[in-house]
DNA sequence: TGTACATCAGTGAACGCGCGTTCACTGATGTAC
DNA sequence: TGTACATCAGTGAACGCGCGTTCACTGATGTAC
């Protein structure tokens, strides 16, 4: 791939892009993706990134999307450790996983954990257009749902409990993430914090 | 207050200075807090703020302290208007008046609670200086902490329960804020918003 | 009561920065004939 | 197999913006004598 005179045409230079914002956002966060930085990186000149995105704004959001990726991709590798035979205790700790994973996503890597938040596409509202390639991908709320749905099947969680479960497994392990992560408590010593969220887990656990 | 010709000296330039980053953050949030905009809306030019601002920072710090306050106002005056004669039914109440104006706040007024959160010191840190007038209000982590200690006086909460559960309950409210005021859930219609934040609460009280 | 003077609180012009975006352009590529 | 030409994917210079910050300054105020 590397060539020593890289020729006019780069070829990938979209994917190219999306990877050097990548890059900033993990080290800088999401306001650090900005276009002559990322065509600094690439190595080409600061318009040419217009051949590809028609705004800043379209290159932010690709690179938010891409964390996003690594989010979901990290909790289903979470989910897939999981060792337990028993269904019920398993759907137990696929839940478990999947919100600790997103916990340790933010407190790993906080650049892209904001930058993941920092400007996504309204849930639920109709995407711009057609991307069907990625948005076959499950994504975080994908997953979770998924685990909670087999909670209830698994005779785990009582079946009137489900609707709305989401939104209070979501906002546990979200506001977790930002509070150690760019909140007030991101000063918390580690051992103190896991605790913290350990406990978190639990109540909603309990209360699911 | 009002006079035809300002004088040269303001007078109570620092408030004023506030007073009108808290405007500007109210209606854009945090990013619109700059030195130049608030000169601006304040009628002065724009370095007389370093004469009681070391820095742009200082500045942002200071909206933000106020932001936080009128966060910690609004928990107080919804814990007030609790009218419930039993013990353990009005700590219940209380707890879930201070989480609910907590996500009330994000709602009614995204601008303040992103500023709010924008540039906090960190918990539990030494405070910079010598700020010991406004220090002495309790914020918005003292009363729910308050509030779930007097869940345990009176017997509503097990006291084996009480250490972290503060962090529980924060971190549901300000997940289910940040996901609704910036996050991929902000488009959701407001009625299964409402819908999802009383479940989430249910999910900590139930949990706790 | 008056006055010299230090100090405080503002002003106005300027610097340098990095950004998003646009313009006219050039080099490379593919395709119809 | 060759060639003209449309199209695509880059380049380089420039514009305008708003920002934080610094500089030398001036107007107002308080205080020692």
């Amino acid at each position: 791939m590397q060539r020593t005179t890289r020729p006019y045409h780069h070829g990938q230079l979209r994917e190219a892009l999306v990877a050097a914002g990548f890059d900033l956002a993990r080290k800088s966060g999401p306001d650090a993706v900005v276009l002559r930085a990322v065509s600094r990186a690439t190595g080409v000149s600061h318009n040419a990134a217009y051949r590809h995105f028609v705004d800043h704004q379209d290159l932010l959001n690709a690179v938010a999307d891409r964390c996003m990726r690594e989010l979901a991709d990290l909790m289903q590798r979470r989910v897939a450790e999981v060792r337990v035979r028993d269904a019920q205790r398993r759907a137990r700790a696929e839940v478990r996983a999947i919100g600790r994973a997103y916990v340790e996503f933010a407190l790993a890597e906080p650049g892209l954990f904001r930058t993941a938040f920092a400007c996504v596409p309204v849930e639920g509202d109709d995407l711009p257009v057609d991307r069907p390639p990625e948005a076959a991908q499950p994504g975080p709320y994908e997953l979770l749902s998924g685990a909670l749905d087999r909670a209830v099947e698994v005779g785990l969680m009582a079946a009137e409990r489900r609707p709305g479960a989401e939104y209070a497994a979501w906002s546990v392990v979200h506001g977790l993430s930002m509070l150690f992560v760019e909140g007030p408590l991101r000063a918390l010593p580690a051992a103190e914090r896991e605790h913290a969220i350990d406990i978190a887990l639990d109540v909603v656990a309990r209360g699911l």
